[in-house]
RNA sequence: CGGGGUGUGGCCCAGUUGGUAGGGCACUUGGUUUGGGACCAAGACGCCGUGAGUUCGAGUCUCACCACUCCGACCA
């Protein structure tokens, strides 16, 4: 599509109105268009959370070094790029505080508190905020030092009961992104050396942006009673007997923001999902200054507030001008409205993905709209869903893999793999993709692993992520 | 953290051998326009990323720092 993916994808960032750049390297301004889109990301998901028995809460964002440190994979894995808070105002603090990277350690720290009993479980916990990691590169919601995410803690009386909380949720994330952002995922279970640090296991909801490469769109965490043991959450069972609680964590960032530009974007700019856009349909009239035009948009504005998000454009500025304004910021429906519709009793719908336009009677224009958006949603999904098709390949040996990247680029290879890690690294280094997930959905390419030739264990997703 | 590139009105960029800053767009006002980024006229907007240095004099030369950006390594 584009010569230069990475400086379209910063340019449409900010000349869709997402960010600004603060004066700190890596934190961004998330301004009002853009900070909609989260909204609604959050209000979709928060529900979706409800709906499956969570409960929000808000914990501190400081850690106190100590506390950091009680699980050691945890410490090894965040110390590198955490920031600490040294002073408090001119006095030196006795123990330094870090500022959270993720709240496992907060979580556990409360749960050692206030569970006792089985009575008290399960405890899903959610909360929405913002986390800082001293990131080396940044990049706009893709990867900055700060950014907003929801993280989900919950702890179980029994593995069984924590391993099913952490495939639900990957599921929730799974089909959320289907249905509300149109992008389709590859749900899977992250290696051993990529999984997050203190967790048993690591399952990832992965997609494919249209330049090839990978994107983890969500994580759902198994931690076993590794964290239970090191902060001693401990409860009597019926037979009067302490137990550790088992564990998970998960988490969705404005990284999703990103998702969706670099899933759907165009040489036009935005194209945003109907159910996350915070305009569905803008409306912009033509010859405003003609008798009954402006009032009759206006009407018609105020008419369809009830059933969508609907924003009307009667600036000054050309319809030219405002239908390209508006194909950037990726709205995707725009109705026009003139004095020749106006005499007809109708109006011009133009979809955002194909531009379309359809001549549509006042009469029933809602229903009109509610079926180009669900059609839209439904094609700029196949089309992202082609793309992932398109660029998945199946590799048997690593020949084969750099044959593929030389001949067809960056995407998918799907592969076998022994399990081991050398052989991980091995095919990192001589072709550049790593592994992404081993994917819930195991298909058969062939009985050997593609670097050792030993037999294999699963197959593999691989490829270049962000 | 390594390697490139960039920093000049809000945005994109000119700026010669060092001599005290310019264009286009945007903005304001008035008028004409309006079905794919309209036009005319008048106006306003600058510590040239920051800090040191060289010099009679620095946007321009030197050094340091900061930020942005691209490519790697690490990570949501």
């Amino acid at each position: 599509m584009e010569v230069d993916f990475a400086q379209w994808y910063t340019d449409i960032v900010k000349k869709a109105d997402l960010i600004d750049y603060s004066s700190v390297k890596g934190c961004m301004v998330i301004r009002p268009y853009g900070f909609a889109i989260w909204e609604n990301i959050k209000n979709d998901l928060d529900a979706r959370f409800k709906a499956t028995g969570h409960e929000n809460v808000y914990m501190p964002m400081f850690i106190p070094e100590s506390l950091l440190e009680k699980e050691k994979d945890h410490v090894e894995g965040f110390a590198p790029e955490v920031a600490w808070v040294t002073h408090g105002g001119s006095e030196e603090l006795q123990e330094r505080l870090c500022v959270r990277p993720t709240s496992e350690t907060l979580f556990c720290e409360h749960y050692a508190n206030i569970v006792h009993s089985y009575r008290d479980l399960p405890k899903l916990y959610n909360q929405w905020c913002s986390v800082v990691r001293w990131e080396k590169t940044t990049r706009p919601f893709l990867r900055s030092r700060e950014f907003l995410w929801q993280e989900g803690h919950t702890v179980h009386a029994t593995a069984e009961d924590a391993v099913e909380e952490t495939e639900r949720m990957l599921n929730v994330y799974a089909d959320f992104c289907e249905d509300d952002l149109c992008m389709p995922v590859i749900k899977g279970k992250k290696t051993e050396s990529d999984k997050f640090a203190g967790a048993v296991s690591t399952y990832a909801i992965e997609a494919l942006m249209h330049d090839g490469k990978a994107l983890q769109a969500g994580t759902s965490h198994y931690f076993g009673d590794g964290f239970a043991k090191a902060f001693g959450i401990q409860y009597s069972d019926k037979n009067n007997t302490l137990q550790y609680v088992h564990q998970t964590s998960w988490g969705v960032t404005t990284r999703l923001i990103g998702a969706i530009i670099m899933s759907h974007g165009d040489n036009n700019g935005l194209v945003l999902p109907p159910a996350v856009a915070p305009v569905q349909v803008v409306v912009i009239p033509v010859a405003q200054h003609k008798a009954g035009v402006l009032e009759k948009a206006n009407e018609l504005t105020e008419r369809l507030k009830e059933k969508f998000r609907v924003k009307i454009d009667d600036s000054d500025n050309s319809p030219g001008w405002k239908f390209s304004e508006y194909e950037m910021k990726g709205v995707p429906l725009r109705i026009e409205i003139g004095p020749k519709d106006i005499e007809k009793n109708q109006c011009v719908l133009v979809r955002r993905d194909n531009r379309e336009k359809t001549f549509v009677p006042l009469d029933n224009i809602e229903s009109e709209i509610e079926r180009l958006l669900k059609e839209l949603a439904t094609s700029i999904y196949n089309k992202a869903l082609k793309n992932l098709e398109n660029r998945t390949y199946a590799c048997k040996t690593v020949d084969e893999i750099n044959a593929s990247l030389a001949e067809n680029g960056d995407g998918f290879i799907k592969a076998m793999w022994c399990g081991d890690e050398a052989c991980e690294d091995k095919v990192k280094e001589l072709t550049g993709v790593g592994t992404r997930c081993i994917p819930l959905q195991q298909e058969h390419i062939s009985d050997t692993c593609v670097c050792c030739g030993k037999p294999a264990k699963h197959m593999v997703y691989w490829g270049k992520a962000y």
